[in-house]
DNA sequence: GTCTATAGCTTGATAGAC
DNA sequence: GTCTATCAAGCTATAGAC
């Protein structure tokens, strides 16, 4: 592969991850997303099957990145913790910090691509495989552990908790701005400082009270 | 107007609602919609100044109602308290619980204007201004009733747990299908008593634990 | 690898008969 | 109110020159 191929591809992949994540898979077009990259539409369909696998391409060029740095990010708080288990807390803060770390970093990067995972996480068209696809592996890993930190917990409270932090997680990553409107600019979605300093306590804390048998 | 008229209408409101539900505005064609109606093109026409204003339309036909099951269950807590305040868990319930009743009671009805809701809640594309429009207002009056729960909560902590919130709300009315793949069955995205007994005591909980000034 | 050109279809929307 | 018929525009995708 020419090295200016590759070039090429990745404009693309960026176009495509900026309009699909503002507007969705449906309510963007090829030629749209080509303008937006600056080459001919006939390229789309050089470097890419088609539409629909244009849109796997752009979940898949990050998602293993997304999935290293929390493996990492776990496999540190194991390591500290080689002989008690970690608290929930910790554990919620491998999952969470990671994402939040790549987005105050390198926020042109992340931002589109986040948007586009919070869509398709509420999608019951799409949410329900892709999600599963893409990231319960991960998911699965985390359960264990905070299994370990709580073995008392049942399962069906564990699960239904890790429901509503996929949904807050989701939805802060979505950076809407009605968070913005509705506090009149107290608060902005952008502001990952601000995430980071209360998501992953007001989630640990949910988890204690829900799966902590009294 | 005719009283056939309006039974039309109310058939192509209800196969708009089911199809936007599944594909997001953008998904579907005038045609589809119709076709579920079982009606021809030009009633949509006829009925809606366009597809953008049956769109409105389909989300402008429950918002009251659902804003008034919400007002009056927060009437109620107030009632129960013309002297002290409230409990946190007391007022997120009246936010939670009037919407999994009108699910758990109505399921066929609600079930795709709630996926809907979640959809819009997280596209950055509707979802700052719409969300704004037709529940701020509401979600308003909440934040003024937990704000007098809580008299020491800054309001920046606030705003920031109802985000949480709202995520955690609208992914579970998605019904996206995920949390049963990943549970393997343990947790079902339509068991509104399981979600009823643990979403508003989790989001309770991370409220007090981000909010209450130790 | 990148372009021109175009096939074959579907789209949102409307005009006008009944 | 409801239908038939239709339009201009835009769509995904491809064939073939360079």
């Amino acid at each position: 592969m020419a090295p200016r191929s590759n070039e090429t591809k990745q404009r693309i992949l960026d176009a495509a991850e900026k309009l699909f994540a503002k507007e969705g898979f449906a309510g963007v077009t090829v030629r749209q997303i080509m303008r937006e990259a600056g080459a001919d539409v006939a390229l789309a369909y050089y470097h890419f099957d088609s539409k629909r696998d244009l849109f796997d391409a752009v979940l898949m060029r990050r998602a293993d990145h997304m999935n290293d740095v929390r493996h990492a990010a776990l496999d540190a708080v194991e390591q500290r913790h080689p002989d008690d288990a970690p608290s929930v807390q910790e554990i919620i803060e491998a999952f969470t910090q990671p994402l939040l770390k790549l987005l105050a970093e390198d926020h042109d990067t992340w931002r589109d691509y986040f948007a586009l995972i919070a869509q398709i996480n509420n999608s019951p068209q799409w949410g329900g495989e892709l999600m599963t696809r893409f990231f319960d592996p991960l998911v699965r890993r985390f359960m264990d552990a905070i299994r370990r930190a709580m073995p008392d917990a049942a399962d069906v409270d564990l699960f239904w908790c890790y429901n509503f932090l996929s949904g807050a997680l989701t939805l802060t990553f979505a950076e809407t701005g009605r968070i913005d409107n509705l506090s009149q600019g107290l608060c902005q979605s952008k502001d990952m400082d601000a995430i980071s300093d209360r998501l992953p306590r007001f989630i640990a804390a949910g988890f204690r009270h829900i799966c902590n048998p009294t």
